[in-house]
DNA sequence: GCCAACGTTGGC
DNA sequence: GCCAACGTTGGC
């Protein structure tokens, strides 16, 4: 068991639209780190935080699952959708995705008080610089997040 | 393989 | 909209 945080634009795909789905596909990763970090590191059952990215208040919104294996992203192959990748062809995708299915939405966690505390100093989301959309998350930090968010702050 | 130029991310 | 930081591209 794996844990992850996955960032979403809440314009594209929020919390609310997570649950109202049930389930997404992970559309639109354009870096191959992150998706190495899907097609090679995470397995059906992994648990992720999702994220608010490029919005008024960002921060941690709530947990899914990963639950399917990788597949490609068919946006790439549209030319017309804005994550086209002409150099990415039919019989070698370049880009893969896994779905997510929606467990919970919790209060937003800014990521202003993830910042503030010492338990996450260490954790990759608040690292300088960090731009990754798919990114694990250590059990500890897990934990603790997962106790932020019982807090009705 | 180096590296400058350019593009993107994402908080503020 | 600004801009720091990072990733990608492409000439050499």
């Amino acid at each position: 068991m794996n844990y992850w945080l996955m960032k979403s634009e809440p314009d594209e795909v929020s919390i609310d639209d997570l649950a109202a789905k049930t389930v997404v596909p992970w559309f639109g990763v354009r870096n191959y780190q992150a998706r190495n970090f899907m097609r090679d590191a995470m397995k059906v059952g992994d648990l992720a935080f999702f994220y608010h990215s490029s919005c008024v208040q960002p921060g941690i919104a709530g947990i899914g699952e990963i639950c399917s294996e990788v597949y490609p992203d068919e946006t790439q192959f549209s030319a017309v959708n804005p994550y086209f990748d002409p150099k990415s062809l039919r019989d070698n995708p370049r880009w893969l995705l896994r779905d997510l299915r929606f467990i919970s939405k919790s209060r937003l966690i800014p990521l202003a008080e993830l910042r503030a505390c010492p338990e996450l100093a260490g954790m990759r989301l608040l690292a300088r610089g960090n731009r990754l959309s798919v990114m694990p998350v250590t059990a500890g930090e897990w934990v603790f997040i997962n106790l932020l968010m019982t807090e009705n702050t």
